[in-house]
DNA sequence: TGTACATCAGTGAACGCGCGTTCACTGATGTAC
DNA sequence: TGTACATCAGTGAACGCGCGTTCACTGATGTAC
């Protein structure tokens, strides 16, 4: 088994990041085991150092490949929409929905992380990658608002990302905690009432 | 030092819940030891399950205690400000201001817990306490909104306080993560302005 | 192209530490008389 | 009210477990000739 080729080992790192990334927005980035890590790349705990430096250069990688990965997401819905009032649409009908309060293996990053991040130091590493990745979040989801003719308007517009983007995640946040009660419900329904999306398409992806 | 008087074991229980309190609203419910809970309240560790059933049964009530103080601080501004769109106003400029961003030992029960409760198995006792809690949150807070005068307005108005809180969640949640960003002022700002509460008031408590 | 050796990706076990939980013990409190 | 004894709140040490990190080792890969 030891000693594959370069390239593999190269496969295998990247693995390791996915499966972090993911367990990580599953259940929070403290709370898995790197043996847990490890062996869900089908590998053994020992190898770790042989990639990373430390537990917390894997969550930094992990992080940003979150990010990475749900700004994807959402430029792919963006791209697949006919325009944007339906690729915010379908951004906002996909964020709110049940699947979302209930499963918690693809979380908005944003939702995943956003506690354990402001619990850690101001200056470590994670804080510039978590803001990073929300800028570009945020960035993606003004894509989808109407273009700005000039700066004033675009910065009106910005506002207007970041209080749609505060609403989406304050909403699942509070959802997913109070989830199977009629609470949770109603939270999600507030959330889409005002962002005007009220009905709920089932199965979007 | 040892057998203390029955009333003072009774103070030493609500000094322990107190300070679980304090240091879980600080860094999460699942990072303190109990050894430093107790030495907070000038107890040493061996003494911890001659007052809770374990680890979890105190963090349940410290959660429960959380969201009490949070509500008997929100009822006090009720009750100190002339009307309701003044009690609103004051809670909102405090809820969002440069203190809470930055301070963590006094945030709001919801944003130091929903992620870990989230996270909790569906049948775990938090859940029903952080539920709870928020309703009892949201309760208060619709206080501050006008009076219902029928039961359709009443429901239009719990919404609104399910959004509002909403917003005041995820953008100090955004907020704290980003934090010294200019991206984290432009969250709160952005919130501020929707909830019509631009002018900000240093040090209202 | 084939051979001989060096490299090094991954293994498995061990180390050390932190922490939740347990427990024998202490000595002041509480109570029975 | 005072004395004698039982109770029990808190102590301090130990136990066990999980987990991050280290390391000697293995044997296939990569390379020099």
């Amino acid at each position: 088994m030891p000693r594959v080729s370069r390239q593999q080992s190269k496969l295998n790192r990247i693995s390791i990041v996915e499966n972090a990334a993911r367990l990580f927005r599953e259940r929070g980035f403290r709370n898995i085991p790197l043996s847990e890590v490890m062996s869900s790349s089908g590998l053994t705990l020992g190898g770790f150092y042989g990639h990373f430096e430390s537990r917390e250069a894997l969550t930094n990688e992990a992080c940003r490949h979150a990010f990475e990965q749900a700004i994807a997401f959402w430029k792919r819905i963006i791209a697949e929409a006919p325009d944007r009032r339906t690729a915010r649409r379908n951004i906002i009908d996909d964020y709110l929905s049940p699947k979302r309060v209930m499963k918690s293996d693809s979380t908005c990053p944003v939702v995943a992380f956003a506690s354990e991040v402001a619990q850690e130091a101001d200056d470590s590493v994670i804080h510039k990658t978590f803001s990073e990745g929300l800028t570009g979040l945020v960035d993606t989801y003004m894509e989808t608002l109407n273009i700005p003719p000039h700066d004033a308007t675009k910065n009106a517009q910005k506002q207007q990302a970041l209080l749609e983007y505060s609403v989406l995640t304050g909403a699942l946040t509070l959802a997913r905690a109070a989830r199977n009660t009629d609470l949770s419900k109603e939270i999600v329904l507030s959330a889409r009432n005002f962002l005007g999306v009220t009905a709920m398409t089932q199965d979007l992806a």
